[in-house]
DNA sequence: ATTTATACTGTATATATATTCAGTAAAATT
DNA sequence: AATTTTACTGAATATATATACAGTATAAAT
């Protein structure tokens, strides 16, 4: 199968969670708003792109007509694990993704997006420790009191989550380690 | 969860065959053609009634907008196996599921409803042994030489399916057993 | 050096699609 | 006995959506 483009690739992932999110592929117009392009033809050539490439089939004048081919559907039934990289946030490109693990053989079916492989022991007391398997959902809902993947400038770590106001509280769960504002 | 009634029963699998066919979730049109409706109001009541009883989601406004619930959307991804039952054609009615296999147990991930255990030895030469598990595919096409599931009066067994003109013959893979008109 | 692919913005439009309204009729509940 | 649910047909419509067309600009392939 033919390589991908960086921007290809964030098109196939965004249909991919805009379908495990919602259960129906997405428009055009959905996929403009999700990656930020201003026109729908935008999203349109992408998707000749990828159906030119084999990574998705497109049913010519039905709406939201994106079929992903055996092939790209498989590796969404799949969940990556992400080893923590030295910098940047956990992304889900290909080189950050450590191996894939099956849907049945984690025994749970919850709703989750990636494994992050947990590294240091800043969460000993909350039971997290050093090389777990993080169940990761990527959210814009946080309460106070869940458990967050923080990033403070190229350092990835795991933190109770506490907003007071103004300003974020990021609190560890292992007295050896400083709460971070 | 509410039981449904035979017809929303059909119009939930008519979606479940449909996204498993395309990949995306019907329109209200497709139903109608698949299941014979001759209005579109006739699918968007039954997909009211069976949003009412939490089996699906509908996103108004988006087209095949139809999400499965968590509930119905694994039983899609685990393939029924059905025992004979004494009377009766095999149904995937939930009293005559035997279990269910996950998908991936399967090693083939071909295109087939459920399986079947075999009572009997009538297509021994085929290499079909008592308790064996079939695959069987619901479809309407039927070609001279498959092997069908048919039943006669209460009695399910498989057999060779030759048509010819107006005649059916039903024809067991073993000698001690008679053809059947 | 020329063509092709990538990566978009911006506008326009035919049509695919959801959805409402008006009925009819039978079955199931209350 | 009255109401609700089921199960449709049939017509109408606002809008969601795919898709084509006209550009601009850069990178990659031939």
């Amino acid at each position: 199968m033919k390589e991908l483009t960086i921007q290809q690739k964030k098109v196939l992932q965004c249909i991919k969670f805009y379908i495990k999110k919602t259960g129906f592929p997405p428009t055009r117009a959905d996929i403009c708003r999700e990656l930020g392009f201003k026109s729908p033809n935008a999203a349109e050539s992408h998707l000749r792109a990828l159906e030119k490439k084999g990574y998705i089939t497109i049913e010519n004048g039905a709406s939201r007509g994106i079929n992903l081919t055996e092939n790209t559907a498989e590796k969404s039934q799949t969940i990556p694990v992400i080893g923590l990289v030295a910098a940047g946030s956990p992304t889900l490109a290909d080189e950050n993704i450590e191996k894939r693990i099956p849907y049945q053989e984690s025994l749970f079916l919850s709703d989750f997006d990636y494994f992050l492989r947990v590294k240091g022991l800043s969460m000993k007391d909350a039971g997290i420790m050093e090389d777990d398997l993080v169940a990761i959902k990527k959210t814009s809902e946080v309460r106070n009191g869940d458990i967050v993947v923080a990033r403070i400038d190229d350092e990835v770590t795991l933190k109770y989550f506490q907003s007071s106001g103004n300003q974020i509280k990021l609190i560890p769960a292992n007295d050896d380690f400083d709460e971070i504002y």
